[in-house]
DNA sequence: TATGAATGAGCTTTCATTCAT
DNA sequence: AATGAATGAAAGCTCATTCAT
């Protein structure tokens, strides 16, 4: 007999795409999307390509005709947060409410962004060191300004009498603004509140403290 | 073409690793403190195991001595921080201060904790997701109990008369938590403030509010 | 000392990794066909797939598109003896030829796989200790199940009254296939004699004896 | 507080050696004994010599000074197998007994050999790829010494009339020791039959057939 | 004699990226 | 627009070997 040995067969890697395979159109969209989900789950270093274009339905080669590179995604994550969060706040600032309802609008503002629960939010915060060049100093820039605008709001309650005097502003600013972040780690669209009901709480405690009026 | 023959720098190449060399003896304390700065300032993906043996003036392998794997390092990392941080809680709660006190204690070990800018620090509430096995699930249910210490004071507090009721305690907490865990990325051992400093204007707000009292 | 300045020879470095540099396409049947020669010839361990590679005119990476780790490799090897030598067995003991005449099918059929001297063979009596999991217990079955069928026509020839009694059917197996087994290592197709005619000389000392019949 | 974040200790690799740590006194004999043991069960590139010294119950570093290096461990299994069974086999070929005698014998001797089950003889016949330079060259040498002295006593009995004419001595030899040599990769000295025995059947099997007398 | 510590080379594996089709 | 295939660089890890003590 002596015939040739044949060679089975295996399944390897090819066929693997068992994912969603969804085979909606492909667009830079659809990938920051997935991809913000991913990285907030398993972090970016530790998503490949390979996974989101799973995810997508679509083979990693692919993602290169919308996307340059993998940071450039990245990238788009984080200018998705600041483009939704940046101009609100501006104009809250620079409304003429009274200086507690501005901060009130503000800490609803932030929340809202926050609860969105948007992966992109979990990711912005944790995946900065990722960032590279110029394009890492801008955003560091534009959120150091997202936090002026935050302190000012304080400064002027401050300087107007709205607000006790005593604390620097910048402290307060910091302590609300982690306050506010931190969401991201625990808020879910299921759970018991709105966004609107947890920043009045967080307001209630900043403007009116958690010990019952004295007098 | 015809392009230049390349003179080969055969020197030059060896002297790039010469880093920091410091040559200390090469301890598993050593290692997961560097690692840590290491992790903090590019993230625990994008750190090699080179980069850390370089810093410690080491070869890779040598590493491998003291630790059995990457992930390792981080597990140390992380059971520093819960080693230093669970034990003073438990007893703050314990104690029999008044609820205000207990608060006021519980934020300042907090932010002590944080404020030591130790990198730990900000490995801890970044990293997680690279954390496998039995171990991520012992991590997250460590927080959780640090968690629900917190919840406990607030809870006790209105309970007792001592806070206002009015707001979920457990909102109340994740509020308090988020603005001390933050401090860990704005803090500076030489800056304005000393951790307590910062710990009394923290209580200032949340237990007497920004507003000037009423009457 | 003021050595001479050595000169960079860029393109011999490239020129060394020629190889064969077949440049055939790269598929998996191509893979595990190469693997089998180079494991016969250096062992498993001391095969890299960097070897492999070279061979094939390819980048180690490009042999991971196709298999999944260096393992599956080896199983496949397996598979692919196994996969030859189980059915025409079965057929054979199945069969319902005269029971000596049954041996020496087994044994001509033994010995063409062997002989096929396909450095899967080799491999296959010698790697196992590199198999792990459930498909090493996979294979060891399929190992032992082969042998039975030889222990069956054994029996079945006593039984029946046409072989002898008074062996132990199980060592006259071991001693008949450990006679095949060793084939992969001494025979040459290039060689004096053809498979068949080796089973032909094997089975008339083990049906016939050495010794002259005496009468 | 502030106090210095305390890394918590971890036991690494280093106290692992859970071993057998039996204590005799190291020797070159008792690294070749260990090392064949583990060779066999796991090959010779799958045993460091991490695994070797922790069932000698010392360190790495200790073997090199009873050996060379790890090939030299190697060197040392063939030698002994080499050593026990050159010589017998010449005696047996030189005495002047009858040839079926001589074969009978030879058997036997070869047998008690592979049955010993030292490992060292699944060594043997398994990890000779990984001896290098000339030692390579003499192993194979006295290897192929041995099976002449086989092959001597096929043809002898031939010549003489002792045994049949019609196959070739010498894959009547490869034949006979195959079988032989097989025995190490079932033989279990707690089995039902001592290699005495299974001599006996062997050669009852090779002289005399397993067909019964015709006459 | 033996240990602890380190080196350096090599290995398997992963992955972002490229590109012909 | 998307795929299949390949590259090449780097990563984590292992290990034989060396050597001061």
């Amino acid at each position: 007999m002596s015939q040739p040995i044949e060679i089975a067969q295996t399944e390897s890697k090819k066929r693997e795409k068992t994912g969603k395979a969804k085979r909606i159109r492909l667009t830079q969209k659809a990938i920051v999307t997935t991809a913000a989900t991913l990285f907030a789950e398993k972090g970016f270093g530790s998503t490949s390509l390979d996974d989101i274009a799973e995810v997508l339905g679509v083979t990693k080669g692919a993602l290169y005709y919308h996307i340059k590179n993998k940071e450039e995604i990245l990238r788009l994550i984080y200018l998705s947060v600041l483009n939704v969060a940046e101009e609100p706040l501006r104009r809250i600032v620079e409304s003429d409410l009274p200086c507690a309802e501005k901060l009130h609008k503000a800490i609803e503002h932030h929340i809202e962004v926050s609860a969105d629960k948007s992966p992109a939010i979990t990711v912005f915060y944790r995946e900065h060191p990722h960032l590279t060049g110029p394009f890492a100093r801008e955003i560091a820039l534009r959120q150091k300004d997202y936090e002026h605008h935050f302190e000012h709001i304080i400064e002027e309650g401050i300087t107007t009498g709205a607000f006790k005097a005593g604390s620097d502003p910048k402290i307060i600013m910091f302590g609300i603004l982690g306050m506010c972040h931190w969401i991201s780690q625990w808020y879910q669209p299921s759970g018991r509140y709105t966004p609107q009901q947890i920043a009045a709480m967080f307001t209630g405690m900043v403007e009116n403290g958690l010990l019952p009026s004295e007098c």
